[in-house]
DNA sequence: TTTATTAACGCAACTGAGTTGCAAATATAA
DNA sequence: TTATATTTGCAACTCAGTTGCGTTAATAAA
């Protein structure tokens, strides 16, 4: 189930992943948005975006929930299948354009893949 | 700080890596092992054993921490950067002997990589 | 072998990300 | 404008993993 209504709550969380190609982490855009709206709130607008194929998630260090824009998703499912980058310094996390071709594996069915690349971003590696 | 000591603890929980090529996640070894040990100390020495390159360490589903032996790793570093394969119905995790390398990517050092593949294992696909 | 030292252990209490139940608020349909 | 049902806020909870501290036990010293 996804989004029905068009509320202000659901606006101001729109309104975080609207500029810049990063990701954002829940905890993150929570205590962002912890004067405006309350924790419970914003994870569930997070796992309606995602049905709704508007945003994916995936893990990052700690095993911390990530969420990004979608290129190409639908709510049948997400084809956004890239690797994701980690700043090990600054911890900023971007999607990478990228087309990770896993291969075959013998005796076993692979259906789906996350990657993620840890190292020094752009602005941490100079 | 790796181990030290020969304790009985540490032998109860290497005895569990001994068999088996496959992973064990910590919550489970902690389950396992709940009449003899305290999971405090079990995951005390997962980490030694990480530390002293015995044991690596990765993020499964749910950003669930598992543990499973090394091959060629030391204390100066892991170069277990294999592929993880964890099977979508029955839950088992593998290490997958594949060397898949990541690209160089522009403007950005790549240090290491987590991958995660996601499937069904050879016999739940059958 | 006995004693001293200190790493390792068990316990309880804590942390922090994420979840759930429910009453109140609010977007949409009637 | 009223009815309805989704959405929200709150508080309490779950669960993996961590921390502090007093006790136990492995190793070194005597």
């Amino acid at each position: 189930m996804g989004i029905i209504r068009k509320t202000q709550s659901l606006a101001i969380v729109l309104e975080e992943f609207e500029e810049g190609t990063g990701a954002i982490s829940a905890i993150e855009l929570i205590r962002r948005l912890n004067k405006q709206l309350n924790k419970t709130t914003v994870y569930r607008l997070l796992d309606k975006l995602e049905d709704d194929g508007i945003l994916h998630s995936f893990l990052g260090k700690n095993g911390i929930k990530w969420y990004a824009k979608c290129n190409n998703c639908s709510t049948a499912g997400h084809v956004d299948m890239h690797p994701h980058f980690q700043c090990i310094n600054c911890g900023k996390v971007d999607c990478l354009p990228i087309d990770l071709t896993i291969p075959s594996i013998p005796n076993r069915e692979v259906i789906t893949s996350q990657i993620l690349i840890q190292g020094k971003c752009e602005l941490c590696s100079s």
